[in-house]
DNA sequence: AGACGGATTGCCT
DNA sequence: GGCAATCCGTCTA
């Protein structure tokens, strides 16, 4: 197996970088959104300090998918996925863990893009406290994986409904780097025990950030089209 | 009304 | 690698 990348040491991003994300660029299929939302950023602005993450690792949900919680149709549960493109729908799962997904397609369609990894990029003490590991734990342990990023990121069942596109909003997502990410990889999703071969997870190849078995590094699943 | 099990995580052996 | 923790939406009776 080939040697993984080494993923560059997180920079502070120039204020360019954190232009609005248009509307429209939520507005396609699900696992088309679920590609783009790469190298995007999340800014929690409730703490004290900025909280800045960068969005490493995504899968798409479709209403169409067995595997979607919007596969039963519209429920008061699922209503943010149903809703316009943007709003964040927070579910629970296991009973303990927030998960955050953000709203893609058109009003009505059920579909969204569940956030699974963030690098951090600001505000890294605030997250430390919020998930209560030791100082001595490496950044990328805060935001691996879906229960993990919500705990950091402050994400509760409050912000069901929430419109991440609004600036003004407590948790937003906007536009990082212009261009797209280099080394997008796709695989499996994981944890789900239907329509387990739609290789709709999306990941920063090699990324320390990333969840799953082996921290992005290729799955055994993850495409006949890599090496 | 009661049972089931999950888009997870971290600690156990 | 195994498994407990712990809520609630959905399914079955």
């Amino acid at each position: 197996m080939a040697k993984l990348p080494q993923h560059a040491p997180t920079q502070p991003l120039a204020a360019s970088q954190h232009a609005p994300m248009p509307a429209a660029l939520l507005r396609g299929e699900a696992r088309r959104v679920a590609r783009r939302l790469l190298g995007a950023l999340l800014v929690d602005a409730t703490a004290e300090e900025s909280v800045v993450a960068r969005i490493v690792e995504t899968e798409a949900y479709s209403a169409r998918d067995p595997a979607s919680h919007s596969y039963r149709g519209r429920t008061p549960r699922t209503e943010a996925m149903f809703g316009r493109a943007g709003l964040a729908y927070v579910y629970r799962s296991y009973g303990l863990h927030w998960c955050i997904n953000v709203s893609c397609g058109e009003e009505g369609d059920g579909a969204a893009v569940l956030l699974r990894a963030l690098e951090p990029i600001a505000g890294l003490a605030v997250m430390q406290r919020r998930r209560a590991l030791p100082a001595s734990a490496p950044p990328a342990r805060l935001c691996r994986g879906p229960g993990n990023l919500a705990q950091a990121m402050g994400v509760t069942l409050a912000y069901t409904g929430l419109d991440l596109l609004d600036p003004a909003g407590p948790l937003r997502m906007v536009r990082g780097a212009t261009q797209p990410p280099a080394g997008v990889r796709c695989g499996p999703r994981v944890g789900i025990t239907r329509a387990v071969d739609k290789a709709w997870r999306y990941y920063l190849a090699g990324n320390a950030n990333v969840s799953g078995p082996r921290n992005g590094v290729a799955l055994s699943l993850a495409g006949r089209s890599e090496a």
